[in-house]
DNA sequence: CTAATTACAGTAATCGTTATCGTTATTATT
DNA sequence: AATAATAACGATAACGATTACTGTAATTAG
């Protein structure tokens, strides 16, 4: 039941998502739709993220600090946070390597792995130039 | 400065965290340590786990929902979250293939990559011998 | 065109976490 | 061992991110 229907702001905020190559957090997708919808309410902007992501159509990451980044590439890739920064940026192994790795995973785990998702930390480009 | 003075309380969290098998949110921890501390403060749990995990005693691990988890094993290996049940387990690399999913990453990345985290997800063994 | 239903904006509530503050415990100094 | 200095505590308030509620507006079905 509870057939989805149409709605122009969720159509804004995924588009938003699969434009940028930013991954924002809720607020930030909030601030951008704004621009368009001068009365969105943030709540729809949650309720929205929160649906594409439960029908595959966005991803949520969450990291050690601040709230969750949405991302509207949803092909298996893995992130970069900067410590010193805190921007996340996308960090691409070919598919090959991130098959591998979820298999040498399942060798030795009893259970059924579907996806996986990398976190690397470190310093970006820009935080060490500055340094 | 501010040096770094003893606390049974935060001997009973670091204790706690070394021994379990589970990766417990800070409200579990409390729960635990309320045993031997019955008017210990959910603060004071909070602003010790925070302060093992900046010495590098603890890792803070963020997943997708719910609150963060602590884990007292520091050396580096990774997790899966059951999407069933929503269980967090360990799943255990060869520091050999850790290292080499920072090496291909480095590869490709304009950036320092200091260590990485891999969340895997799927079901645990529980889940697919109940369904 | 009308009815049914989903989504909305606005707002209150909730949850996890952090900050504040007066008191207690630990460590350093005498 | 007594005292002084200071870090840590417990209690509670404040905060930021997220969710839930409610009456209204937009979308879809009949």
């Amino acid at each position: 039941m509870a057939a989805l229907k149409y709605s122009r702001q969720r159509e804004s905020i995924k588009h938003y998502l699969m434009t940028t190559r930013e991954h924002p957090t809720a607020d930030a997708v909030y601030m951008h739709v704004k621009k368009d919808f001068p009365n969105i309410s943030l709540g729809t902007v949650y309720r929205n993220l929160n649906l594409l992501t439960d029908i595959g159509e966005a991803i949520k990451i969450s990291t050690p600090n601040g709230g969750d980044r949405f991302d509207g590439r949803i092909e298996p890739h893995n992130h970069f946070l900067c410590t010193k920064c805190g921007r996340l940026l996308d960090l691409d192994l070919d598919m090959h390597s991130i098959e591998e790795v979820n298999r040498l995973a399942a060798e030795n785990f009893d259970g059924r792995i579907t996806s996986s998702s990398t976190l690397f930390y470190g310093e970006c480009s820009d935080c060490i130039k500055k340094s």
